[in-house]
DNA sequence: GTCTATACATGGATAGAC
DNA sequence: GTCTATCCATGTATAGAC
């Protein structure tokens, strides 16, 4: 009873993957089908409509979200630091479901896919806020990696630029805000 | 002969809209041409494919393109600022072309739409940079802007709540951003 | 649970009248 | 320059066999 999803996966994988390589629209039944090796029908045993895929990317990304933040708590970078480096899409699931409901959420067909990110950054805003303690840098850092995903997504192959050196200088362009907006006076939150 | 020209700008705008609100799958030549107020045979008189339209996007926003960096130039505000506040959308022409561009260039199926915004970024990320004259830094600001634009572009309600005091303190920060990273030594070349 | 076959609607594009 | 009529391909979804 916990197994037998892996075909539903591997609709929802292939779904994902070509919303985000071709585009909403290429995303057709027979389309998918065919990436995710089975037949429109047995699609559409899993999926009962479109809608359906659209549902299951968003209860991917709902349990896939309590991960990505438990990360970013953890890490011995900080919040704002492993925050903005995984903004560049690195295929991770969770990049590879956020992507997607990026387009999705674009046709304003899929309300649920708008509140759902909309939902999600909420929660990131939260977080980086807690940690920089000032609405207006967390609102910069927000805006970053919201930019960062939009290029990731949109320019594949500019990503791997931005994951080395570049991506770094960004990181400490972004440490540098922080500390001036911690003012002289105040001493790092950091560590 | 020059006048002629208002059914095709009537079609080009009808279609930027519908793209805009409604995403790419959503502006068939049918609903285009309802939204134009003309026939699809009317339609494709002007634009005779799906592509003439997408290039009649590329056309405008090369031609207005000029004029914004213009504008940005001669802001009293300096370009940084000014090209932050220009990033939430406020439905000006070069808005609705830029962002009916960056949902065209998801599919993949419009090379053309992909280069030209790489093309206007780059443009971008030269006048920042001499500006602030630090790469990183005008990276960040060229983030910042695209999050802009991708927030308001999903979220419309959205970016009401982004023209006013969130704004100005998303220019604030960056504008410390770009002091800190001046240095002290260095007096700003703001004017 | 997965397949084939099919119904039905819609989309892109052409032809030709006005 | 704009319209109507139409062709063909594709997309979503259903029915029912295996």
């Amino acid at each position: 009873m916990t197994q037998k999803t892996s075909a539903r996966e591997g609709v929802l994988d292939a779904f994902e993957r070509i919303v985000n390589d071709r585009g909403e629209r290429a995303a057709t039944l027979d389309a998918v089908a065919v990436e995710a090796g089975v037949s429109k029908g047995g699609l559409l045993y899993h999926f009962g409509s479109k809608k359906d895929l659209v549902d299951g990317v968003i209860d991917r990304i709902t349990a896939a979200g309590s991960d990505y933040v438990e990360l970013l708590r953890s890490s011995p970078e900080g919040v704002v630091g492993s925050f903005i480096r995984t903004s560049v899409t690195t295929g991770t699931p969770f990049d590879n479901s956020y992507i997607a409901l990026t387009r999705l959420a674009q046709s304003g067909i899929y309300p649920d896919a708008r509140e759902t990110l909309a939902r999600i950054e909420a929660e990131w805003f939260a977080l980086v806020e807690a940690e920089v303690g000032d609405a207006a840098v967390a609102r910069v850092v927000l805006l970053v990696s919201d930019g960062l995903y939009y290029n990731s997504a949109l320019f594949p192959s500019a990503a791997d630029a931005a994951t080395g050196a570049a991506l770094d200088d960004v990181v400490g362009a972004i440490g540098d805000l922080v500390r001036a907006r911690s003012g002289p006076g105040r001493s790092t939150p950091v560590d």
